[in-house]
DNA sequence: CTACTTCCTCAACTTAAGTTGAGGTCAAGT
DNA sequence: ACTTGACCTCAACTTAAGTTGAGGAAGTAG
């Protein structure tokens, strides 16, 4: 099984830290892309380590595969990915993140002073329903899901 | 279909804005409790619904059912939860997204300065591989995880 | 030549948090 | 009497991100 015409799935696995079946598993989503030696064999090119890579920095971020093969597919064929596409991502993606952030810290600050504070009672605490009407927009009490238009309101008490 | 006992399954989901599958769900799950009427239909107790917010606060916050699960049994049987209660959940559940919150901030100062600069190669990056045994412990670059041994040594370049 | 290991495909299973649908009961309104 | 609407149970479906297993081929070591 020498490797003539690049990494075999076994070694990418290894190399990449996932299991052989989530290497499979990442090219059927077409993510990854190898070509078949004579035996029918996958063989993949070493750039596939780094995007493996940055597969799993980007879910550990929070981002999901589809986002991510999203991303993938504006990336040129192969070889000719330079570090502005990867910078490009990365802008992209951190800024996810600092959404991200933001939202937790909303939620957290609002849990802080207000489950504590006993008036969580649908009725009037402003971090479950800020404006007394959030059954007629839908379901959930959604509130700190998007940008909320007054963030400074749940302070509870 | 008066409410003699209580509020109907109906009634707590339209309060609470979830789906009456979704109160069936959580009754299932053990979340909360009903009593049945002599027509076998759910009657709920009022707190259901403070007990409905807290899933959704707490959920938003990446808290799983299973864990909001356990807390709940937590709590004294019925109407006998106090305001210290609510407050201890709180405590807990802040700290928990004060976790969550560093470890994103963690990764998005690790992405922004790392994946644009074009070292993520799993063999020198730091961000993917900070220790170059990473594959010898076990699947994934899983280093931002818990709390890294060296935050600061991902600059990467 | 035989045994071992890696590889192949395809289908089914897993967890979370519900949703959807089929088939049936019960009380109220007309 | 009949239809509507809310309720009941139970089973199956959904999405994400894979894992596990069955059944088979191919390359390698002794």
């Amino acid at each position: 099984m020498k490797r003539r015409g690049g990494l075999t799935v076994g070694e990418v696995a290894e190399r990449s830290g996932i299991a052989v079946s989530a290497v499979h598993f990442y090219e059927r989503k077409g993510l990854i892309a190898s070509v078949r030696n004579d035996a029918n064999h996958r063989r993949y090119s070493p750039t596939v380590l780094r995007k493996i890579a940055i597969f799993q920095v980007a879910q550990r971020a929070g981002i999901p595969l589809r986002e991510i093969a999203n991303a993938m597919n504006f990336l040129p064929p192969e070889e000719k990915v330079t570090v502005k596409h990867w910078e490009k991502l990365s802008t992209q993606w951190t800024e996810d993140l600092d959404d991200r952030i933001a939202r937790l810290r909303r939620l957290r600050d609002g849990m802080a002073g207000c489950i504590g504070c006993g008036c969580l009672s649908m009725d009037t605490c402003k971090l479950v329903n800020p404006d007394d009407k959030i059954g007629a927009n839908g379901p959930g009490p959604r509130y700190l899901e998007e940008d909320a238009p007054e963030v400074g309101v749940f302070i509870g008490t």
